[in-house]
DNA sequence: ATACCATGTTAGCGAACGATGACAATTGCA
DNA sequence: TGCAATTGTCATCGTTCGCTAACATGGTAT
């Protein structure tokens, strides 16, 4: 699912928090923000802080990830980084077994 | 590559720009912001307006998504992830300072 | 019907945003 | 090295955030 709009994040907030069966109160309260600004964001407040947002985010377990490789700027022709892609969790895995997830 | 912080946000924001070659204020005006928001922004402020941070990330074709698959796993698995977590990125950018291009 | 709970709305207030403009610091190139 | 472009910092200002508190609305069960 792609994240376009405070609106999409707002419904995204809305069915995740319903989904764990927590009331706006109850998230308000994890986060340390009003019922307000709860009711506010799942309305697609687009002013609303970025940080508290992926506050929100990470406490309904939501990863927020960028797909790099479809993006657009690898058109241009000149490398986009010069430096080879490290993949860390490979590494841990190989040094220490599975991670759990 | 999964966004967690502002910090994350704002590195990402800088390494798409300069990928293609902009200086902050070609960003700034194609955004409609001024070039301060966008040195701020860069600077992983937590306190941007959702909203813009959402179309400063359209304006570099960076797709914002997120993985309910994985969200899931991760709510009904004991503990999400056992060895902290490392950004390999964040690790070259403080040994090397700004990458070259 | 009515008691209860969750959600939505409004008003007022202190705090902080984002803009502008100017200047300093840094980077890159001839 | 020296110059120009880019980036970083600061002060000020109008606007708006997010908060609290109160009240309204909608759904559910007894």
């Amino acid at each position: 699912m792609i994240l376009r709009t405070s609106t999409d994040i707002g419904n995204l907030v809305r069915d995740r928090r319903k989904g764990r069966g927590w009331t706006q109160a109850d998230l308000a309260k994890r986060l340390g923000v009003s019922r307000l600004w709860i009711v506010q964001l799942e309305q697609g407040k687009d002013t609303a802080q970025v940080g508290l947002v992926l506050r929100a985010l990470n406490e309904l377990d939501v990863p927020v990830q960028v797909d790099l490789q479809s993006a657009a700027s690898m058109r241009s022709g000149t490398s986009y980084r010069e430096i080879p892609f490290v993949d860390i969790d490979n590494i841990i895995r190989e040094a220490t077994g599975p991670i759990k997830r």
